[in-house]
DNA sequence: ATGAATTTGTACGTATGTATA
DNA sequence: TTATACATACGTACAAATTCA
């Protein structure tokens, strides 16, 4: 065991963490190449898989990229995906709940059955309290998604009395619960509105739509959350930054 | 080296198709648990670090988890085909590009005029060369999308005698200029598929679709390369996983 | 409640392949 | 061509979480 080093988490967590953190002290800046391979296994006394965990960590959320006969390259710096869940601007998908109002006109307790419990990936026969309702951009008269929830009945509870959603409600569940959501399984699929769809949106029958599930999950892999979002194209587009670097560097 | 596979591609790759096409095939439902990892050892004649690599990259994509003393869980088995997709960074696109192969049908030079320039968000008159062709996932005999772009003039010489593309192209980019791509704008979209493109993908005239764009910008915000990729809805879903924290916490 | 068996997670060592400069 | 650096793949061992007798 290397003298810096503990016994808590992982040895490959403890050194991507401290990767990361001098990549945001710009120790590594944007646009360089991380230490080889080599050089950070004798600087952190670990063998090369370890090393390799660590990098594979700081790969997975786009930090760094790797290239074979060159080496790892410094993407961007600090990629929380709890900041980019929020803090995104209004066109990004991201963030719905900041700037945008959820009016629910119906609410009921339901058992998942046949059709939707395989969509949630789920088995038959849970309870949950579904909700839908309209979202609108704060200001807006026009409503921007129609937008479907289903909570497990055990985290129910924190829709009660809930007419008009301002915040994540997945961001409630967790306080609720005091557990993290572990992940969210997220799918995009291009629709049609239905006409029932279409009124309630105030669009033609047919118009097209992006259709967005949200699936999230507790560590333990249980389905806590899953929402349904139908995005008429008229009113919303899609946009995502890839792993940019800091502005006019 | 195991009879049942082949050096063409890594042998964590073809298990991870293998385990993917059995999920898609019920062989392995939803909500069951894959054979050990010690099972599949034995099962596919390779070491227990392939199998993990396989199963991390079905892990990744949301496929499945795993749990310690308990086994690794079928999450969901998405659309019949091997269309998942996390559009979070860099990263991603290079395992898209890795996992299928894009045939040019056309090739040409053009200059950005009225719309298409309105469209890149750049001035008219720039010269490009345009190039447009399918794109079939590897060993697959339908193409799940339509692949069109446009490379600067300054760049245009990557493409140069390629017919088949294995690789990601902003890569070739990068190593060719020997910049960095700094920012990588994609939007997503609803469409429709014109006679044309539904004759070409073989499907039915007005099936639904995503349309993807990608904008890749230098460092001093030049757009070097723009992309357009029709993705039919019956053979790609767009898939994101956001997860909170580590693997196995 | 305890302990053994099972299963995934972490970590080490070593060797060879492949893309790049 | 050679050297470099990441990628793949084999082996082994022990840790940690869960399950069940």
């Amino acid at each position: 065991m290397p003298p810096h080093l503990d016994r808590a988490s992982p040895l490959y967590l403890q050194i991507a963490h401290k990767l990361e953190q001098r990549i945001r002290d710009d120790i590594y800046p944007i646009g360089t190449l991380l230490p080889t391979e080599a050089e950070l296994v004798s600087a952190f006394q670990v063998s090369r898989y370890t090393v390799r965990q660590a990098i594979d960590q700081l790969k997975r959320n786009g930090t760094v990229t790797a290239r074979k006969g060159v080496g790892t390259m410094v993407n961007t710096k600090g990629n929380d995906w709890r900041t980019r869940f929020r803090g995104q601007s209004r066109h990004d998908l991201f963030d719905f709940s900041r700037d945008s109002e959820l009016h629910f006109q119906t609410k009921t307790e339901v058992i998942a059955r046949q059709e939707i419990a395989h969509e949630m990936g789920i088995t038959t026969g849970r309870a949950f309290t579904y909700a839908a309702g309209l979202r609108y951009f704060k200001g807006e008269d026009l409503p921007f998604c129609w937008n479907e929830v289903y909570l497990d009945e055990s985290v129910a509870e924190v829709l009660q009395g809930v007419d008009v959603l301002r915040k994540a409600l997945f961001h409630m569940v967790e306080s609720y619960t005091g557990e993290r959501i572990a992940s969210i399984h997220q799918e995009l699929s291009p629709v049609q509105l239905t006409a029932d769809l279409a009124g309630k949106l105030m669009l033609p029958t047919g118009s097209l739509a992006l259709r967005m599930t949200r699936r999230y999950l507790s560590s333990r892999g249980r389905l806590l959350e899953y929402a349904i979002q139908t995005l008429p194209a008229e009113r919303f587009s899609y946009r995502t930054v890839l792993s940019a670097g800091e502005p006019g560097t």
